[in-house]
DNA sequence: AACCTTATGTAGCGACTGCTACAAGAGTCA
DNA sequence: TGACTCTTGTAGCAGTCGCTACATAAGGTT
């Protein structure tokens, strides 16, 4: 029993954790099988052998990042809620400002661009994390709002308005957009007056 | 004075309308040089030849892409004004739903793609762009508009988050939450009393 | 032991990438 | 006319792309 080296026995399964991390880092369109494979810890050979080519790769690491996405959530869902709708955005806003979310976005704008562009794979894994999220909107808005479900879809639009405003550069416009919404206005009506 | 040919005598503003045709239709990050000169009628080596390397290229063409997005707009801007925000809501939207403005938003979305992952050129592309549109919806806000900054840069974004859902399969999710939005409750005052 | 499936390494193929060296035609100015 | 600049074509280089042919080693089955 020597038990020198102990050889993982590679499978999808083992790859797709460091696929997805190089494609964090390094970005999903331009990643070829050579850079995968090494940050991988195996060979573009390997790579075809286990996924078959490169687009089933592709898909199921988009597969993959959609699942890990939605645990993530799930771990990021605490028990209470926000008050009002204006700070459950805002709480949503905080989060997206994290390092790991902004890596994340960086990402998901790209799955938005091979999404809109129909590569395969790209649009469902798109879909999935946008649902996934709207869930968790919904159980993150106030327990007295009038309209749970709609709020929540109305908060994401404005979400993921402002965010993309802010990958390019317009998060003042965002900002300003937020502070004409109806948000600020509850806001306003619960202040004092105006 | 046979004037066979007549060689057009090309030049970087002879080219960008061409190259610009062939990444509305074919995307910008997939692109390289010799599909690209073929659509300008050139060599990949007379492209390097006017802008010097790829990157100066799509630099360039970014900032032309940008420049008659301005002018579409303006050329869409008719001289009379929304009534209500929602109508002006779904003007544009009704807008972004023709043919061109579509195979505007794939490539907008690369172009975000691109902004976000820093890619020299992308993101003062996408500011310019957000900046001009954000310009014209204020114009076409209401006239009597309490507030037409706010109130532009409030749409924006939402109409943002609408397109963006609407790409990636989520249109019914981004119409809810637009029917639980303040603008549907301005028509629902307007309207007959709920 | 013989065999057969699974997993892996080595080497390479043809296509494509951005880019360049070299040469040559066209026009301009001395 | 000769020199010089601007523009263009031809050919090719070194590198990367996804993918494959071939060989080999290991482990399980008969």
């Amino acid at each position: 029993m020597s038990e020198t080296a102990l050889k993982p026995k590679m499978s999808k399964e083992t790859l797709l954790p460091l696929l997805a991390a190089h494609v964090m880092e390094h970005g999903l369109g331009g990643a070829s099988l050579r850079p995968l494979a090494k940050a991988a810890g195996t060979s573009d050979r390997m790579l075809i052998y286990h996924f078959g080519n490169k687009e089933q790769l592709i898909t199921d690491l988009l597969g993959y990042i959609a699942a890990i996405y939605s645990t993530a959530l799930e771990a990021a869902l605490g028990p209470e809620r926000a008050a009002t709708r204006q700070e459950c955005a805002a709480r949503i806003l905080a989060q997206s400002r994290e390092p790991m979310m902004q890596q994340f976005m960086v990402l998901w704008w790209e799955i938005v661009a091979g999404a809109a562009r129909g590569i395969p794979g790209y649009k469902p894994a798109a879909e999935a994390m946008i649902a996934k999220q709207v869930d968790w909107l919904e159980q993150q808005m106030p327990e007295d709002d009038p309209d749970p479900k709609g709020g929540a879809r109305y908060l994401m639009t404005l979400l993921e308005g402002t965010l993309m405003l802010g990958t390019v550069g317009h998060a003042r416009t965002a900002r300003e957009g937020l502070l004409a919404s109806d948000l600020a206005r509850e806001v306003a009506g619960k202040g004092p007056a105006t």
